[in-house]
DNA sequence: AAACTATATCGTAATATTGCAATATATAAA
DNA sequence: TTTATATATTGCAATATTACGATATAGTTT
């Protein structure tokens, strides 16, 4: 025990999961936002600025990296690392078909 | 160490991490997919549905409730489950501003 | 080459999650 | 009131996550 059963559930069941959790936590957020705000991709500094130490914050890169929810290239020293805007979308398509789909029904049984 | 640091997130931040914590499993995304598949809330038999035991089932319904992603009545002997549309709408929002925001920039730097 | 900088990996401790058998609770049906 | 049904809780073992110091790696600069 304490291993996910993935074997017994659907691909996309597991993908979406997989995305989710990437974003179930407060660090990994953080990353996004400032990766947003930063506008261009930022090398670097993402250290600077969260409340972590150098390897949490790498470690927690390394899982959105995993996740693909950002993508990180080498630019000599330091890495660039941005936003996939692919996974952004599947999110987003997930969330709005189930917001969408409960608008239509309005089932108010709850 | 193990624990996340909550307290050096913002607020959202941390609501944004919770929701998404809340799906970053397999049954879970099972379960509100099948929670939008039967149209009317229902009432137990979810967990003839997963391939996971009554108290396992139970337990992910409790996180789900926990972080409102869905909303449980008791209805008789059995509780009616079904999907919070407002934690949806939030997560839907969410998702459509950062990829439309990645939309209009267009940084194709990775 | 030596020193510096940026990032990753290793090792490890603390804590959290996952899964289930056993059991408890609470309503419904007999 | 006894029995059946539906769901929750407890307790526990296996595994995963979180966090960080120490260290490794790799490119840059001097």
């Amino acid at each position: 025990m304490g291993a996910t059963k993935t074997e017994h559930f659907t691909d996309y069941q597991n993908h979406i999961a997989t995305l989710s959790k990437a974003l179930g936590h407060p660090a990994r957020v953080a990353i996004i936002e400032y990766l947003m705000k930063v506008d261009t991709c930022i090398c670097g500094d993402i250290v600077n600025e969260l409340p972590l130490a150098q390897p949490t914050v790498s470690q927690h890169l390394k899982e959105l990296k995993n996740a693909r929810l950002i993508k990180g290239n080498i630019e000599g020293n330091a890495i660039c690392y941005c936003i996939d805007e692919k996974s952004m979308t599947k999110l987003r398509d997930y969330f709005a078909n189930i917001s969408d789909s409960l608008e239509k029904k309005k089932s108010n049984c709850c």
